[in-house]
DNA sequence: CGAATTTTGGACTGGCCAATACAGAACAGG
DNA sequence: CCTGTTCTGTATTGGCCAGTCCAAAATTCG
């Protein structure tokens, strides 16, 4: 009973994470997030309760998608390790194009988010940000053992250890990224980012 | 003539630069810098007039000190090439560890500034960020090149992308170290990516 | 000592910030 | 059609923001 939303709540999180993905926490404001999805100021608030949730929900929101299709894509089989990691860094470099093309945030959101004073501050953002980081290494490290197994990934270094350093290369691709590096920059960083692990 | 400083101009901006590294440029509040600095509002802004130009000023002695420091490392004579990427890399992570002991900022000042709108807002910070990035690849690239003439870097690909490379793999470093990673991630983020240099 | 000049501290300003209050709108059930 | 309930638009709140103003303080030069 009572008056029925006018709006989709999850696509209004999904607004909100665009916002928060382009401009950070500190620097949207509620005017931004009313404008990015759309509602009203009582609307929002009656809904998130606060700009705090509302990121959270968007940050969420963004692990929840780009995650997923990240670990998925890691998982498939049919392949070998090496080769699936190539793909994941194809997908990353896709992602990142269509993104600069489509005028929108370049970089990666958790990353931007990892430098911003909130993830510190705020524990519900570090406890997503830290739960986020194990998924992903976890993901890497069994795809990097895999490797190991089937000959593609030449590499006898600590499995956990070559987890982090793909981590990083993707993370610095993304910061690359918003330096300015172009298609073909970006393509040397991850070519070079699988030789290290081939041996 | 006139009444003389009570303060130094270059300890100012020190202070601002710790206050900015730690907190970005949107989460600062000039209240911050006054107290960092120690200075009252007035002296702030008629030595520095304002927000925006004194981020720059912050920006720009990051920048000096810093690259400065990497750049004269990895012109060093007496070393392969290899060796000094090697040693910035160490440079690098004492720095880190020595930070995080001192309750500094983590990672970067100017990968962080990058995450942020007004590296993109703030057409000076553009050209300063920029200015860096081309100073720093190219050291890169001289110190790469060096490498492959004197064999301590086997990998034949393009010096240009292996600077990008290089460069984005001390970017992912720092964003690591900001996520959590212990020292020992830390090495061995850095000592695979000097893996993929090797061959 | 006095005039000119600069820095300094503290009070102050308009504006934007996140968040709230409230009245009316839009439904469901009876 | 009426009542209860939820949503929505507008006006408003107190607080912090960057930046200004001004009078007092501290110097140099004459």
């Amino acid at each position: 009973m009572g008056r029925p939303r006018q709006f989709d709540e999850r696509q209004a999180v999904a607004a909100a994470c665009q916002a928060f993905w382009a401009k950070g926490y500190e620097a949207t404001s509620t005017q931004d997030l009313c404008e990015a999805t759309g509602l009203g100021r009582s609307s929002v608030y009656n809904t998130f309760t606060s700009k705090d949730h509302l990121f959270r929900r968007a940050l969420a929101h963004y692990i929840d998608t780009m995650t997923a299709r990240q670990v998925a894509l890691l998982e498939e089989e049919g392949s070998s390790g090496l080769e699936r990691i190539r793909a994941l860094f194809a997908m990353l470099l896709e992602g990142e194009m269509e993104n600069r093309e489509l005028g929108r945030a370049a970089g990666c959101f958790t990353v931007n988010t990892l430098t911003e004073p909130v993830s510190e501050t705020d524990p519900e953002v570090a406890r997503l940000l830290a739960k986020d980081l194990e998924r992903r290494l976890g993901s890497f490290r069994a795809v990097i053992e895999e490797g190991q197994r089937d000959g593609s990934i030449g590499s006898s270094r600590d499995s956990a250890g070559l987890a982090w350093y793909l981590s990083s290369v993707i993370a610095g691709m993304r910061i690359a990224s918003q330096a300015g590096a172009d298609r073909t920059a970006l393509e040397q960083i991850m070519a070079t980012g699988a030789d290290a692990l081939g041996r």
